[in-house]
DNA sequence: TTGACAAATGACACCGGTGTCATTATAATA
DNA sequence: TATTATAATGACACCGGTGTCATTTGTCAA
């Protein structure tokens, strides 16, 4: 049944001009040196035969697959958000997303590494991913790392350490000078926090300093954690909305209330966190900017190739919600 | 720098044999009809020039890209986890997902088109998207529709029936009779749990079954109906984890404690929905399973082009968290 | 040793594009 | 009108595989 796609020998048929004539005056109607007559022409055919190009045969003489590896764990929605809107960033600029997504579960490292390989067979010609191994690099491909700082490759992050200090001073401007943190460390933002803290004055306790898993369950963990101290903070940073969300349950089932008995301040701006109760107060990552930004390097990297590698960083805006309280009035 | 990929004639050079016979033994070791030498001496030359096929030339030829087009509104993590485990059931089977998410927030019909215009110019084998439109059909590509019932494709859908039903049933085992439901309506577990509360003779309040958005601000809104309603169900049926996080909320802000004074069931069982407070009681939509359903409807599809559409439908376990409240106790 | 037959390998056209270079048509110039 | 520059178009090899068919090599019986 399925009939065979329409070629530009068909076109070329049709309009009665050589198949290189066709391509050219397809690929750049514009300046394409064809006289006025073909190029109205050509485009009729185009309509009338339904002519749509073989990615295949093109890929195969450029060498270009306009195609995107996009790898992250499989872990939460924190990097299918990301992936998603990276994928919309990426159309924008005539660019496809071949996702795939490996299991933590057991051997993540292997999982990662077999991921990898698996895109690379299908000539991406570029990959987006989130951790950096020794793997990806020297295989002729590039990468671009999205959410942590390296040197020999090109990354887009957010300004882990402007977050610490802003995240510190809001609190300290909101009356609260009682302030532990959770995530997995070590951390840019754990270090910028405590520096921030310092300078603040505030004391640190170092019981409420927390590392752990940044998934849900590693916030519920370290907010039973907080919760069994006998002097607790008033308020927690959290590195992540999923683990703000463990720790809001957490803190459900102690009767600890937040905002009232324990403020959190948390870390992306997932979708989901404006529907937590209660609702989060938390840095934006802004996954669109950075999914442009990602798309600039990776456009910037295919045109250079030589070009030293790049590092991109962005400022995280606070979205107020209702989990961090006002001491001070 | 990057060095030219090494290709079957490469291999034929080093091993003084012919590009074609090359390809057949490395497409084939196990019966091609090459000596046993010959095998020996093309698997080493293609581990020592580290050979890997070109999937371009591949596809050119054989007409087969073995890349799968998953087509989802970018609505919520819903379509995200979908996405994700149907990538890792395909590749199971050897093939690649191109994700394209489309745009919901203006005009979603024609962003859905689009975005399948988009996969369909990459020459996929086949596309998975959720929604039956008219321009799917007729375009020459198998596609599967998941999560709801058509006649003239191939489908794999929850059994919403089922579903209706079972969720009546278990809120009457707890003990429940005034019972509401909110969704996207029409849909069949609108129908299926007001017939099986019949059956039940359950009083139908008309006032307790609000159509509207299956997503999280829909449940929010149905939430605050409800709340508003003199006389209150017992327990809400919601449709969609995310209406139920939604009806969470806005019970939270009128000071409704979930399940102690409002019951609620809920379709789909997120990863999030055990972070829910409280944990939502909800039915699993299982998406390994059906991603792997998936996978099985595409490969036959593939096989058999003309073979009739097929149906699938799976039944939904029920996983019992802590949103409804058992009133015989 | 020759012939017959199967096993192993090679030659080559093809898939549908791209890009280079040669060739032809058209217009401008001498 | 012949000459030349320039605009349009065509011819063709190539990208890296696949698959068909022809050819060579090896084995064994006559």
């Amino acid at each position: 049944m399925m009939k065979k796609p329409t070629t530009l020998q068909d076109i070329a048929d049709y309009c009665n001009l050589s198949k290189g004539m066709v391509g050219k005056v397809i690929r750049n109607p514009e300046q394409c040196k064809a006289s006025a007559r073909t190029r109205q022409l050509v485009a009729e055919a185009v309509q009338k035969l339904d002519y749509r190009p073989n990615f295949a045969a093109k890929a195969l003489t450029t060498r270009r697959t306009y195609c995107v590896g996009i790898l992250f764990p499989a872990v939460n929605s924190f990097y299918y958000e990301l992936g998603i809107k990276l994928d919309v960033a990426l159309a924008r600029h005539g660019y496809t997303s071949l996702f795939a997504y490996w299991d933590v579960s057991r051997n993540p490292l292997q999982a990662y590494q077999e991921v990898f390989e698996r895109i690379r067979l299908r000539n991406v010609d570029a990959v987006v991913t989130c951790q950096h191994e020794p793997f990806l690099i020297g295989k002729g491909i590039p990468v671009i790392i999205y959410g942590n700082e390296y040197q020999d490759v090109d990354c887009v992050f957010p300004n882990k350490k402007d977050f610490g200090v802003r995240a510190v001073q809001y609190l300290v401007k909101k009356g609260h000078r009682d302030i532990g943190c959770s995530g997995h460390f070590p951390d840019i933002r754990y270090q910028a926090i405590r520096e921030e803290m310092k300078r603040q004055d505030l004391e640190i306790n170092e019981e409420w300093f927390i590392g752990g898993s940044s998934y849900s369950h590693g916030g519920y963990e370290a907010m039973q954690r907080i919760l069994s101290c006998r002097h607790r903070p008033t308020a927690m940073i959290m590195h992540s909305d999923h683990m703000a969300s463990g720790a809001l349950l957490a803190a459900h089932e102690h009767g600890c209330r937040v905002p009232d008995d324990i403020s959190i301040l948390s870390y992306d701006n997932l979708n989901e966190s404006q529907y937590t109760i209660p609702p989060l107060t938390t840095f934006d990552q802004d996954f669109p900017q950075g999914a442009e930004l990602i798309a600039q390097v990776l456009l910037n990297r295919m045109d250079n190739p030589e070009s030293p590698f790049r590092k991109y960083s962005f400022k995280m805006p606070l979205i107020e919600r209702l989990s961090v309280k006002d001491l001070t009035s």
